[in-house]
DNA sequence: ATTAAAATAAGGGTTAACCATTATTTTTTG
DNA sequence: CAAAAAATAATGGTTAACCCTTATTTTAAT
């Protein structure tokens, strides 16, 4: 039998060093390693790997951009994720871009071997403490109530920026960037002291870049 | 020739397991490894192993706070941080609390043996690139520069605290908390924008739980 | 094609975080 | 003890982020 390739990738090169061995020591073909985003992107698009194994926050490119590139492309490789989010907006858009295995680093690696295993039997695989949301349950993710605009201009806040530099940005006026902001606040639920949504729109930064 | 006893501590169980694989392989004797703060400051009380090697950010007690403790009381046991953070003001109050060691995980893993042979060499290890402080140097920390007060109210500001909640709990009036907040953003050389100095001291957090 | 949702915008108002200046009291330190 | 540093506080002012309401235009969906 053939063993399955796999690349990982992860911003830490004593985690890439720890995972790969771990997993080769399991039999599996490590066919690369990555601490860098764009490069874990070029190398999964000219190996044609098994299965990438990503991390979420990376230089350049986070693992969700990469699955989004990917997206619709490459059904040859395999998409999991190894990361400390376990926000339900990024478990969901993960499972959106058809991402097929989501583990949190707090596990323990056996649950690694396992997620592998499942996958390469058809059936994907998400730590069994995380609101799965797979067809059924739906479990409402906060970010899916906002409008295209309200998520481009909460990824500007997220990024420091003003209600003034947005609607220069935007060619578009003040006043539409404070309505804007007021909704946000509104739909989200939080409170009405000053800094409320930059402090979330800090909070949740990495969930934002994965939702266009 | 009795092998060098180590204590390993880091949130994630991977990192744990890298380590410990590695330095075990390496010779080492590892008489623990943690996910926890407070659990692996009682080991390190109970088991007094040579060499601590700790990640500053844990859930319950960080790596400074485990230093801060264990300052003065256990000399048969060396501190070595092992941490993403590469701020001067941190690298400072590692080696004020008497921290023998400070790696990088960005680091390549031979540095963590070099980092132990000449700890036991009886010379301190800190990173080649960091900005080391060791006596003469002085390379003035920023956070230095603030008086016992404006580090406090820093505190509160980065757990979110407005200026009305500070004074309140301070027992002091607004106004001198306001005064206090534009003294640090001058000292601190922020700009004059309106969230500046709560963006920063967010962005800080770690730092300031370090010093008091 | 009609309705619903989203984006656009303005008027008018509150609050908190910033600015500068001045000044008194308390604490630290040589 | 005297000088320096820090903490305290007030007066008065600007700005940006929030609130509310209303309203028009654009876009999406049935």
């Amino acid at each position: 039998m053939i063993p399955i390739t796999i690349l990982v990738a992860d911003d830490h090169p004593l985690i890439v060093k720890a995972l790969a061995d771990f997993l080769s020591s399991h039999g599996y073909n490590i066919v690369a390693t990555e601490t860098n985003g764009i490069r874990a992107f070029h190398k999964i698009i000219n190996l044609k790997p098994r299965i990438a194994l990503l991390d979420i926050e990376m230089p350049d490119l986070g693992g969700l951009e990469i699955a989004e590139k990917l997206f619709g492309k490459s059904d040859e490789t395999f998409i999991i994720f190894n990361t400390v989010h376990r926000e339900q907006s990024i478990i969901q858009r993960a499972n959106e871009l058809g991402v097929k295995g989501y583990l949190l680093k707090e596990y323990a690696l056996d649950q690694i071997l396992e997620c592998i295993q499942s996958i390469c039997n058809g059936k994907p695989y998400f730590g069994n403490d995380l609101t799965v949301l797979t067809e059924l349950g739906q479990e409402e993710n906060i970010l899916t109530k906002l409008s295209p605009s309200e998520i481009k201009i909460l990824r500007f806040i997220s990024q420091e920026k003003s209600t003034k530099d947005i609607a220069e940005r935007l060619f578009i006026a003040e006043k539409t960037v404070e309505k804007h902001r007021s909704n946000i606040i509104r739909k989200l639920g939080l409170s009405q002291t000053k800094n409320s949504l930059l402090i979330w729109s800090l909070q949740h930064k990495e969930e934002l870049l994965g939702i266009h």
